[in-house]
DNA sequence: TGAAATCTGAGTAAATTACTTGGAATTAGG
DNA sequence: CCTAATTCCAAGTAATTTACTCAGATTTCA
């Protein structure tokens, strides 16, 4: 039941992008290097998560990514889900799924497999990328240096 | 952020036992027949699920498994983890870890991990074998046919 | 014009998963 | 006592997935 490195690097370089583009795009060479995360790899993140409308990029020198909306309209379920595909626990629960047994509407372990599911998406989905900027500015404040990966 | 198989057929094979060992030992044989698993692969997940305490094995002919309690003292969650290790979407915040790397304490993404596992856990922990077993025979009585998977 | 960036597709090594295989040890029943 | 049925155990393996790298095309600022 582990995330992949795509979500986890996905939230990492989703906050140091709210932290740093309130001034204009940021480039994935500067968030990798922030983050240590390789470049090319963050790349491919990228791609998907403008494809699901998460971030803006604009190309050229000077180019780099930014927030596609404001950071209390993103949730951290919408990255994780952009990245990882559905976070269903078992393929037959997932939200977009075509992959449903025959017998599913008799299968009981499929109750626990959308208890599971339902519980992950309300959490995921109750966390703005607003409220992590707010955590690091309260340690910031708190221990005067700048943590939050 | 998917289980494993060895979830998925835990819990299978699991609630085949509740069902079926009410009156002494199962042989893996006929839950692998059931359930439609290998039976191969079901011994090394008994292996995992004896040494955690979870069921009891009677060697020899006519031997077999049965559950070590009542069904309404096994979680769900006991099962999984028995199987899958931690349920922790990220190994730093796993329960029993070391791999806790040294920033922590003043990292704001592990923040949003942790509150992921608490859930998890929480909604597996709610859920005992019996609850399972329950669900199967409303299901049946309702149906007038077995099928609980 | 050149450097800095995004964009895209393909390739790949390592790890993990989901088994299979082979055989030893144990025990009920004939 | 013998045999078949079973658990127990350790290794091996094919397929898949992950976490990248690499190469190069395209765009745009200075």
């Amino acid at each position: 039941m582990k995330l992949s490195t795509r979500g986890r690097y996905g939230i990492k370089a989703m906050l140091d992008l709210a932290l740093n583009s309130q001034e204009g795009q940021v480039s994935l060479k500067s968030i990798a290097e922030r983050q240590d995360i390789s470049e090319n790899y963050l790349e491919q993140l990228f791609a998907m998560l403008r494809k699901n409308g998460l971030v803006k990029s604009v190309r050229g020198a000077q180019g780099g990514y930014m927030l596609a909306t404001s950071p209390d309209n993103i949730t951290v379920g919408s990255v994780l889900r952009s990245l990882e595909g559905s976070l269903a626990p078992v393929e037959c629960v997932s939200e977009d799924s075509t992959n449903v047994c025959d017998r599913a509407n008799a299968c009981v372990t499929r109750l626990v497999w959308k208890k599971i599911r339902d519980r992950v998406n309300e959490v995921v989905d109750s966390i703005t990328l607003q409220d992590l900027v707010n955590e690091v500015k309260k340690m910031n404040e708190d221990n005067g240096y700048m943590y939050y990966i």
